[in-house]
DNA sequence: CCCGTAGTACGCTCCCTGTCGTACTAACCG
DNA sequence: CGGTTAGTACGACAGGGAGCGTACTACGGG
């Protein structure tokens, strides 16, 4: 089994988290991961780019801690970090998310 | 007198304002605004650049809607828009400034 | 009026990021 | 084994953003 690299949760930083949430197609994804669609592999995501662009943002998302990927067969399920960004940087995810739904969600 | 162009508050949007506070220098910046050093000019804050990079981040910081900058002489008084985040974006601002300042403020 | 101070404008690098295409690997299914 | 599916690796390319230096402008003070 293949595995990922994945930040500690110390390690976690927030130049790279707040990068990483700058990119809209990358917020699309985790507001679908917050909104009930955890372990959702990345084929699932219909995002407007190219499966290699969608790797990218889906790697930049991980390696920034935000989200978490652990293989299954050929897919990925992708799962956000909800409880170690809470505990590392309180409210922040919260706020972005808040911030990109503003009617209701 | 010359005048500075901020955007109106229903204009701030989240991808300018998660780019500015991405980069830690203008972090910097909006930390030291928010531990009450409001209406500092441009000059007072000890900043690891050169003046025109310094006149770059805080464009970037005011045209993202972060803070508002006003003329009084040959300076720039700079203030953080707190009113208005809290009201487009509520708690984001805080969860940054929050993140990036673990032992109290 | 001249000078200093604070900031801007502009041009220039360099590097990083988003995007793509193509070729590849890993796992599952017949 | 062969094929399909999901994702990766890698190279190329364009654009943007951070950084700098130099030259400039606006304002206030002597």
């Amino acid at each position: 089994m293949r595995t990922l690299d994945h930040p500690d949760v110390q390690e976690i930083a927030l130049d790279q988290v707040l990068s990483a949430l700058a990119d809209p197609i990358r917020r699309t994804i985790v507001a679908q991961l917050a909104d009930g669609h955890d372990d959702q592999a990345c084929i699932a995501f219909e995002l407007p780019v190219t499966k290699s662009t969608s790797t990218h943002h889906f790697r930049v998302l991980r390696e920034a801690g935000v989200i978490s990927q652990r293989y299954r067969g050929t897919a990925i399920l992708n799962c956000l970090r909800e409880d170690d960004l809470a505990h590392r940087f309180p409210g922040l995810l919260d706020a972005v998310l808040a911030a990109e739904a503003p009617t209701g969600r």
